[in-house]
RNA sequence: GCGCUUAUAGCUCAGUUGGUUAGAGCGCUACCUUGACAUGGUAGAGGUCUCCUGUUCGAGUCAGGAUAAGCGCACCA
């Protein structure tokens, strides 16, 4: 078989993609004797592209996921997507608009039916992009947010909380979004610093005796003021406390308080109060049960509350205000200000405290089972930090305004009475007033935010209320992957929910992950026009290189900085990768593959150095890999396996395997032996690396000789579960293989610093210092002199420097000399320097060491091996002095 | 104001419980088309681990402080 030299992701990973569909293995088993290790999938917005924070997310869980079902659980990674109340609906209103209407042209019914339309046509776009990006989700279970089943979970839920008296609705100052003419909850305000002005304003005293400075940022809403306020303490305005003013541009007069809220120092120390529009003054009117006078319409403009200034948008009422107030000579200056504005997150238009009836969560009583969970520590946040976030957030928790004035989304299950008035809330359309038994009933319009269904998607998605197997083997979730920025928008709603209706936390683990920013640093969008659209990515230059890239930064939930460079590096390991599986299953064509397939163990006493080493290298990172998984370190890990595979069984092993797998090269039983640990350690090598990059892996492995059926079904291989084969490497053989590569790099080294010419075959000598050495050189010659190209290898009790290069190489106890005579081959004044050079680094690297073997509170304290090592290694470094020395002063003669 | 995070090579970052001479990728320099791979190979240059103080025999790692950058929450109208 021929595979390209080239690894070409396009003709691979959309077709092991549908093999591994078609086949079933994503599906999850509703009851089973496995384990359970279940995900959910943070639903995206079905209005939504791939991005590559998505793509982040997804890896990691897809990572997570598949390495768990390596390991033999039965694996539920739960995909769906979200309806995303405000970004759908603007979408097909957007659409709207060009065909010149508005969603109130079309009526509510019908334009929710345009939105179902646009759903069936493009809702599936991401997920056919998660498929792309190779997302292994039990799709079969795909979920939308206002399936049937989910919205009977929402139904229900709002019912028991409205019962229980959790949910009610009220009138309130809530956050309006006059861009969507919809209250907006406090966490969809983003504040914003903005270079405003502040205006210092005359109120006259209404007894005519004099005035009272305002300073305000916002001249307009002084038609809605209602009082005045000074400090109790200040002992400028104690005695007009209790007058009244003369409301500017008003008939009215409003009386000045004294409250606490007042900063002293800050403008005047007179605030005007307007409890209609701004959260401060609404408490203080509270406080002091002052009327809340309304100057707003839904969309932003003025009302008939606001006199001359009605119909007028905020800024054009400003204006006017202050033009007139100038005119009246009632503003005394204008200063710059720089103050937080808050904008709304979906429109970015500037949100208006706005007085409505809206519906609510009552958040206190709800808020504390879910502080406790995660300070017990059954919920775990990773990494631990966000703990305290958390925590934080909990405490300061406001009623969560739930009701939005739009049309795409769950309807609130409320009904207003004709004859009664009263509010009938129920899970089933109710036909007559539960209170009077009228049949005038009008439903509500509002429907609930978003975040609403999504809170109770760990249980929703599983068929709750029903009492389903899927549940009890699934619920609680394993690990919820997110990013910290929805950790109250959604985990923490999540975990309040959980408890309230499961009884049970929806997740163990909470894994944060960083923001994925443009190579400067920047946050990726798509109007700073930095967004690189990982569909393209995938295009170019395959899922995997991308998954790779997006894991071998993943750490410790930092930020992390997307870099093209980065990606065609990883592209070049999968071509790497490619290769090697190329090159072994070349060398493997005519390997008789045992019956015992995976469980095969070659002979003992036919395993070279080499295979010996690379197995013995192959149990550490076995081991390696399992601790970084288990503590969530993907970059580690993925450093770990990339080293591997470049830099132990590229550069090293299947080098000193060339000669022996060579076309030339006669059968013998070591040759078998080779053959079946590189067979054994290719398809380990897949397996270790299939949870990051999962086509590429398959593709090889379907070529493999030794394989079960599919890769992702196979078992992840641990030194534990196959001890036999991985025991049959040494760390005495590994050693000594290190000493041989450490001899073939000084050759190479003495090469490559001299410009001896790669075509050049030289002769070398070499010096064991000892029994040990003497033997591995002897058996492992062959290998030296192919990997440094020599044309002649002596081996020699004693050394004779005149005119050589030379280098010390030690490993553990084992110490050579490498030699090369030069005499006629290079400029002399080249060695010296390298020699030079090399003295000079070994004398600065054990500076340190010698001061500190010098000083006896070290020599005293430490342990005793430590100072023994010292001790030792300092002596090597000075005998390797000596030799370099002495070479040198034998150059120059 | 409260809280969190970060500072290591030119760039991007690893560095787990304190212990040999602090690592990788990219970039850079020189050489090399050697029968898996030029998306490659070999060799090399490049670091006062931000600063100060402390704990310790020993600190990139632990503690305190400073500086700088970023983020979250709450905010004075």
């Amino acid at each position: 078989m021929q595979l390209p030299d080239r690894y070409d992701p396009a003709q691979v990973e959309q077709r092991i993609y549908s093999w591994w569909n078609e086949a079933g293995c994503f599906r999850a088993l509703d009851q089973s004797t496995k384990v359970p290790y279940s995900v959910i999938l943070p639903p995206p917005n079905v209005t939504g592209q791939l991005h590559l924070g998505h793509a982040l997310n997804h890896s990691i869980q897809d990572t997570l996921v598949r390495w768990k079902r390596m390991h033999g659980f039965n694996v539920l990674w739960m995909p769906g997507t979200d309806h995303a109340g405000i970004a759908t609906q603007s979408v097909v209103e957007r659409e709207l608009k060009k065909e010149k209407l508005t969603r109130h042209d079309l009526g509510r019914e019908k334009f929710v039916e345009r939105v179902w339309k646009w759903k069936e046509q493009y809702g599936g776009r991401i997920v056919e992009q998660m498929k792309r990006l190779g997302d292994s989700c039990d799709w079969d279970r795909e979920c939308f947010t206002l399936d049937e089943g989910v919205s009977k979970a929402v139904r229900k839920t709002f019912v028991d909380l409205y019962n229980k008296g959790l949910i009610y609705k009220g009138l309130r100052l809530i956050n309006w979004s006059p861009a969507l003419e919809s209250a907006i909850s406090d966490l969809e305000v983003e504040f914003k610093e903005i270079k405003g002005q502040l205006y210092h304003i005359k109120y006259p005293l209404a007894n005519g005796s004099g005035f009272l400075v305002v300073a305000t940022t916002r001249p307009e809403t002084l038609l809605g003021d209602t009082a005045v306020a000074v400090h109790p303490e200040d002992d400028r305005y104690a005695q007009m406390v209790g007058q009244e003013v003369q409301l500017p541009l008003t008939t009215r007069k409003i009386p000045i308080l004294a409250d606490e809220y007042v900063e002293k120092s800050f403008g005047s120390g007179v605030v005007k109060i307007t409890p209609a529009h701004d959260f401060n003054d609404n408490q203080v009117g509270q406080r002091h049960g002052l009327p809340q006078i309304n100057i707003l319409n839904r969309d932003g403009t003025l009302n008939e509350n606001a006199g001359a200034y009605q119909s007028l948008k905020v800024q054009e009422a400003r204006k006017r205000v202050v033009a007139d107030l100038e005119e009246q000579g009632l503003l005394i200056k204008v200063e710059p200000h720089t103050h937080q504005v808050g904008h709304c997150s979906r429109t970015g238009c500037v949100v208006e405290p706005f007085l409505s009836e809206q519906w609510f969560v009552k958040m206190g009583n709800l808020a504390e089972p879910a502080k406790r969970v995660v300070e017990s520590g059954t919920i775990r946040f990773e990494p631990e930090s966000w703990t305290k976030t958390y925590l934080h957030w909990m405490g300061i928790i406001q009623d969560w305004c739930i009701s939005r004035q739009l049309w795409w989304g769950h309807r609130i299950p409320a009904w207003y009475c004709g004859s009664c008035h009263q509010i009938t809330v129920a899970e089933v359309d109710p036909t007559r007033c539960s209170h009077c038994g009228s049949d005038l009933l009008a439903q509500e319009e509002d429907v609930l935010d978003t975040w609403f269904s999504s809170a109770l998607w760990p249980f929703s998605t599983m068929g709750w209320p029903e009492d389903t197997e899927l549940q009890k083997t699934f619920y609680p979730t394993s690990v919820l992957v997110t990013g910290f920025d929805i950790i109250f928008f959604w985990v923490a709603r999540m975990i309040i929910m959980g408890l309230e209706f499961k009884k049970d936390v929806p997740f163990r683990t909470v894994y944060i992950h960083g923001v994925i920013r443009d190579a400067e640093g920047k946050k990726m969008s798509k109007s700073l026009g930095n967004a690189e659209d990982p569909v393209q990515l995938i295009e170019d230059h395959g899922a995997d290189a991308l998954r790779f890239t997006l894991l071998s930064q993943v750490s410790g939930g930092r930020d992390l900085k997307f870099s093209l460079q980065r990606l065609e590096g990883y592209r070049n390991f999968m071509n790497k990768l490619w290769n090697a599986a190329r090159f072994s299953l070349n060398a493997l064509k005519d390997f008789k593959v045992p019956s015992e397939g995976a469980e095969a163990l070659p002979v003992k006493k036919d395993l070279s150095d080499a295979d010996q080493w690379v197995l013995y290298k192959l149990g550490v990172v076995e081991r390696e890999m399992d601790e970084h998984f288990k503590a969530y370190r993907f970059s580690e890990a993925a450093s770990t396996i990339y080293s591997f595979v470049w830099h132990i069984l590229c550069d090293w092993y299947l080098e000193f395997i060339k000669p022996q797998l060579s076309d030339t090269a006669a059968d013998s039983g070591e040759k078998v032996a080779t053959q079946l640990v590189l067979a054994q350690t290719l398809n380990r090598v897949v397996r270790l690396l299939h949870p990051f990059i999962p086509f590429i892996t398959e593709e090889i492995y379907q070529k493999l000789p030794i394989r079960s059926e599919v890769l992702m079904l196979d078992s992840y291989p641990t030194v534990k579960a196959d001890k036999n084969l991985l025991a049959l490497g040494s760390e005495e053989v590994a050693m000594n293989v290190d000493l041989v590569r450490e001899v073939i790099s000084a050759i190479r080294n003495i090469r490559g610093e001299n410009r001896i010419k790669p075509g050049q075959k030289i002769t070398a000598r070499l010096v064991p210092g000892d029994a040990r050495s003497q033997k591995v050189l002897g058996e492992n010659k062959s290998t030296v002199m192919a990997l440094s190209k020599l044309e002649k290898c002596e081996i020699e009790a004693s050394s004779n420097l005149s005119k050589c290069a030379v280098q010390p190489v030690q490993v553990g106890e084992m110490k050579v000399e490498v030699i090369v005579p030069l005499e006629g081959l290079v400029d002399i004044a080249e060695e010296i320097k390298r020699i030079t050079k090399t003295i000079e680094k070994i004398k600065k690297d054990t500076a340190a060491l010698s001061k500190r073997l010098s000083d006896s509170n070290f020599v005293s304290n430490a342990p005793a091996d430590i100072v023994e090592q010292g001790r030792r290694q300092l002596d090597d470094s000075k005998e390797q002095v000596a030799t370099l020395e002495s070479a040198l002063a034998r150059l120059s003669v």
